[in-house]
DNA sequence: TGCTTATATACGCATATGCGTATATGTATA
DNA sequence: TATACATATACGCATATGCGTATATAAGCA
């Protein structure tokens, strides 16, 4: 039941479900997330933290970046994940974050003004 | 956005997890829920209110009691508790929870015992 | 080795949430 | 109409959550 919980928990806050619906189409580092959502650094990270912590993203570091990535064991997050992306139409705020995802890689190379 | 999130606001909390669980299957009076639920009264006549206020349930007068049954309109909540409800296996309170629907009637001619 | 950059964490605060206890409301019935 | 019963709500408290600001850590580079 623990487990269950954790998923909505992790669900109830928007950033978070951002976050995991950009995360559902390509892994991105801390930068590229905290560029496209337009919040701060501390902010992201945290959230980030809560999800690595609780199992549904993993790190990786490459070079100077920390990539994180989904994990998708959870069936169930899994299915949530996908009805919310594929119903962006309704959800004005994570239509325009997954239309960004076109070229991400920009805020790499710009980092310093995002964090 | 603000709809989604409080369909995971909603699911966040084992109670109303069990109470959903339970309705998806019968509409149900506050005494039978109580009993089922071994909880206390109020604490189940707040989750309800919540679950009303949010539009997931509705409530019904009959005769003394006040039926409660689910608000299938999203599809998305439909989708997740059918999906909890299919797995109750993995989850022994609900698997003990919905084992007690047969009967739940009993909770009616006894309810002063519950409330 | 010292500096910059990318990310993580600590701290304090404001708000939200869930619960128990007590009490109010409203319907039924004697 | 007085009482019992079913349900709802108010209040106080403890804990949880999210945020901003400040600072720590750790890797890359000069």
């Amino acid at each position: 039941m623990e487990k269950l919980l954790n998923i909505f928990k992790v669900l109830s806050d928007e950033t978070r479900i951002r976050i995991l619906a950009l995360l559902y189409y390509k892994k991105l580092c801390v930068c590229e997330l905290t560029g496209v959502l337009g919040e701060s650094q501390p902010k992201i990270s945290k959230h980030l933290a809560k999800l690595r912590d609780m199992g549904f993203v993993r790190d990786e570091r490459q070079e100077q970046f920390i990539f994180y990535d989904l994990n998708r064991d959870s069936k169930l997050l899994n299915t949530i994940l996908q009805d919310i992306v594929e119903n962006a139409e309704e959800f004005p705020v994570l239509k325009k974050d997954l239309a960004q995802l076109e070229g991400v890689e920009r805020f790499l190379e710009t980092c310093k003004n995002n964090c």
